[in-house]
DNA sequence: TATGAATGAGAATTCATTCAT
DNA sequence: TATGAATGAATTCTCATTCAT
């Protein structure tokens, strides 16, 4: 029973310490030598951890994906004025940045090596569960949250191929006014959401 | 007399025929045995048109890349206001939006897979005259050019990952309403750039 | 009738102009199209000229075989003293040392390239010729005649294999010195060959 | 535990065991297919042992010139009269003719495939050694050293391409004969080494 | 005849996975 | 459990040869 235990968390560790290697080459270019030379053991060690190569990539997914939640929420316990809570949201994303580039990453080798439609449901759950968690916290409807979430991937996107062109700082501050700017636009004063379109309700 | 080939326009034909099989499935996961198959050639013609399955990456990036922009050069040769203007780009978009999964994928592989800087300079250089384009059609700085263009990469990850929990159509027309929004209020009277933030200068 | 006499010339200026190419980096690093790039020609047009790449290296030793037994007969007009002939014979190989080498491995290649035991009989003969006007042109016995021969071919290799640690020049001196004294100590007074040795009959 | 394997002891049993394969059909018509078959191992094997197919010939010509010397030393170990001592060295090459015509062949082989200028210097160092203990064992000049060695090689050619035109035995024989006829003649009655022309020096 | 594009078998090499120890 | 040697299918790429023009 203990054994179990000890077996997952090590695991685990061994998700943590080859998440940046299979970030950084890719998938398809990352041997399973790699990944034990990486990990200090041997291939054939790597096999009593994991099924394959492809569930290292699942697992590793399904596990910063979680981390990744776990933060967000940790960060969700602070309360304050919706651009206080807004903030937050960004903070942690411009903390997090590195992790969230990773994942992009991982998450499209993950969509193309998918074998079954099943398997891609791990993803979709876990944008999911992201999504409606932002609804809660920044009570803004659906599509807005999707709407914040859409724009730090591009910034993502954008940052990791022309690095040199971009200021992800730059963005994200452009980003803040435009958004903040457009909320109180259509904040409705008697406090209620507004039909037409999506927008804040605070207290 | 031999037959005679115009290697240049059947190279990009050849290159347009194999698009989408690079695209959905991933360079690491194509093999020139169905990229022959895909363009019902043998493997050994493959070589005659192409040094190596690298240089058919690059060559596709580089062709479609220009595709891209020529659309758009295009499209931007109609003049009106700036709403009119800042609607042909997002119908732009959402026209080309395929493509732009296509090119956001290949640019991703061709990331990872580059073995020089020099050969990473192909994709910057594309997205510096995009930009740049979009800066003068529109009249608007810069950062706010680039704005967009992060937006459009954010929609185009979210949609090939998410494809059950966005809707694009949806995200577009709240993008054009929080941009169109922010710009106008941001509006000079006095029809001058206003310097603390990107803004429009529309007649 | 006449095409068929300028075919003949035409593939021996071909053999020709492409000794050195397949001489230089063997037979199996030689390519058809290097060898039309070579001789300016299509690889197509090659095999007009040629069954085969094979075809190619047999016909070419056997020309290159046969110019050099015909210049051999050209030197062999001379006469003279014993001395003299053999310093003839001793300066064409030192004149011809560049095409022996060449000769040496297009031989080897064929060796190991010859399908069939028959094929090989053309270097065979070609020895065999060599041999035998030697003999008769010296005077010395057949295995006189290859034992010069075999220390030809010894310095052709050496030479080429350690370029820097050995002189042809001295080690053809050394030789005629070596080969002279022991002639000429064997030399039977009454001009017969000694039974016990070969020697040299002399007028 | 996994299977315990000396992989130097392994590489060199594998070096020996496809010697024969190399030299008689020549590097360039070996595939690795042909050696994993001979060796009774699977290709990817092969890879775990040696880089690449280069490597292989490389350390074989390492390792069968290593073996060659260490024998020659082993026979120099006897000492005796000049005629004895030379004797053994033409007894060594007798018994020795089998793999001198292998390490002729794969040396000729490894010249042409090369790639490094550096790489060919195992060939030159190997061939420096060799004829610096001849001259040390048979205590003759270098140029000397160098001409016996040039003979050898002369025969391993003759015997190799024309195997019915020639006499190993009768070659020798001739040869051994020859030299000695010379080195007698001009030994220095006053045991000197004579200026004029490499000579021996005995007791 | 000449061309050179096309073919496709076959080469070297890689690598996920297995399994004897 | 752990090891890492071994496997062999699959991959990229080459090249002698063919053949439509």
């Amino acid at each position: 029973m203990p054994k179990i235990v000890d077996h997952d968390s090590h695991r685990e560790e061994m998700l943590d310490r080859c998440f940046d290697l299979f970030a950084e080459k890719g998938f398809g270019n990352v041997t399973m030598r790699d990944v034990a030379r990486e990990l200090d053991v041997s291939t054939g060690a790597l096999y009593h951890y994991f099924e394959n190569k492809q569930a290292i990539l699942e697992q590793m997914l399904i596990l910063q994906g979680r981390r990744d939640v776990e933060e967000a929420l940790r960060r969700m316990a602070v309360t304050g004025s919706f651009e206080e809570r807004l903030k937050i949201f960004f903070d942690f994303f411009k903390d997090s940045e590195a992790r969230f580039r990773k994942l992009f990453m991982l998450s499209l080798d993950f969509l193309r090596n998918a074998k079954s439609e099943s398997s891609r449901s791990i993803v979709y759950r876990w944008a999911e569960y992201y999504v409606s968690n932002m609804e809660k916290y920044l009570s803004i409807p659906k599509e807005m949250a999707q709407f914040i979430i859409v724009f730090f991937n591009g910034v993502v996107y954008q940052a990791m191929l022309f690095p040199e062109t971009i200021s992800v700082k730059d963005q994200m501050a452009l980003f803040s006014e435009v958004i903040l700017s457009f909320l109180r636009e259509h904040a409705d004063p008697k406090n209620r959401l507004c039909r037409r379109c999506p927008f804040i309700t605070d207290k």
